[in-house]
DNA sequence: ATCTGTGATATGTGATCACAGTAGACGTTG
DNA sequence: CAACGTCTACTGTGATCACATATCACAGAT
């Protein structure tokens, strides 16, 4: 048989785009610890019935980006500084890991996307230093999916969704301060030109260990703002500008 | 106010029983590579409506234990080595570091739980050397708990998940020759007794090894079986016999 | 005999409804 | 004025229905 080439139909589910963009205001902070939420609200806004909306809570639910909270509310996990150790040890197992998998099998055409977005921060500085939590996203991903890991990466994304809430914390503290980021980023992306595994896994920890100690700083400042915060929240709508649109 | 003390009532849905019964049938490896499974039919058999199981069900995609299939069927997902080997590499990064840190809070009670796991076995063993996954799962999961790690436990278990319905394949390969896995269990609780933190995560490193190649040998035999395996479904219900009471 | 279109059957998906339960507002009572 | 009970609004949950779509068996044409 032959005839003109049709693209593929995209199959995807309703259920997948609304925990797209769940994740996606996950991860890019869009959510604050102890922010609430309803499926109700939540369908309202996407513009379709509940059901999806519960099928993509209820994945957040088990990958432990929300929690189900007393009286059937949907909530952001509050602030732990156990649970957040224990966040910061298991991406030290594995993110180092990855990218050391990542410069052993790296290319020029990662090369280029991770230049590329790298890139992006120095000419569309029109932010004005504020942190492009999506960039440092991408940037780690793009080097981690090189590792070519299908079981490995998903349960790093799973780490970095419930880092999302606190990055909120970090960005709201620290703000332009987090700009030279890009130098850790900068050390991995030579190693990674040089195929230096070992120093590219070095720079990962450091960067782990940096939004770590950021986030504790963060975390103190957190418990005096927190009556102020539950205050807001009754009264603003607590959501994402991302998802309203 | 003061009376008579009452037990809690467990909050429990019926979601969450669903999601129980059907991560202890993998656990146990009651489903083998290749199974499918449909909503309606789970749901007869569990008593409950498809809303339920869906939500189940969808955790279960999500955790990779079981995969969309074309034409809206759901499967276990068949053997992959690829997979496999980055199964065993995540448990080999994430399952010592549990088990140095449980060894390091080790105390009476745990040890002498694991004691009796493995006495179990001596005891009953009246499956004739048939291994018993559930022991096998309590073992290191008891091990595990005792680390205190609530990010990574959940982690370890969905891995597990993962493996289920592999060990499936290695029951039904290897048989009894799989005893000997207990000589490696005494060990790590050896280790685990004398608070030697390095041996014990040797010990655990070997036993992933070990069930590792055993794997290895009879993911061999399965390309054999395949086609025989995929030919008996049709007829045979692939239902374990734990989730039809 | 082989290929092709058609209908029946069965699947997951999404929408909708009824319901149990909680929290907070409000009025009542002491 | 404070404590208590009731009532209302809202939540997630589970059941059910309608629907698009994929597979298979079968009949018809070539």
């Amino acid at each position: 048989m032959s005839g003109p080439v049709f693209g593929r139909i995209d199959q995807t589910t309703m259920r997948e785009g609304v925990y797209a963009q769940l994740h996606d205001a996950f991860t890019r902070g869009q959510f604050a610890p102890g922010d609430t939420l309803n499926l109700r609200g939540l369908a309202e806004r996407l513009g379709t019935s509940m059901t999806p909306v519960r099928e993509a809570v209820r994945r957040l639910v088990a990958e432990g980006a929300l929690i189900d909270a007393p009286s059937r509310t949907l909530r952001v996990p509050d602030f732990d500084l156990r649970q957040m150790q224990d966040l910061k040890l298991a991406r030290i197992a594995l993110e180092p890991l990855v990218t050391g998998r990542a410069v052993e099998r790296m290319d020029a055409a990662t090369l280029e996307a991770l230049e590329g977005i790298l890139a992006e921060d120095t000419v569309d500085g029109k932010q004005a230093g504020m942190p492009d939590l999506a960039q440092n996203y991408r940037f780690h991903f793009t080097l981690y999916r090189r590792a070519d890991s299908p079981v490995l990466l998903p349960l790093i994304a799973g780490l970095w969704l419930r880092y999302g809430p606190y990055l909120n914390l970090i960005m709201r503290h620290a703000g332009p301060e987090i700009g030279k980021g890009n130098d850790i980023h900068m050390t991995i992306l030579d190693a990674a030109r040089r195929g230096d595994a070992k120093a590219a896994q070095a720079g990962i920890v450091a960067d782990i260990e940096r939004s770590f100690s950021l986030l504790a700083e963060a975390s103190e400042e957190q418990a005096g703002d927190d009556r102020m915060k539950r205050r807001a929240r009754l009264t603003a709508s607590p959501w994402p500008e991302q998802l309203s649109r």
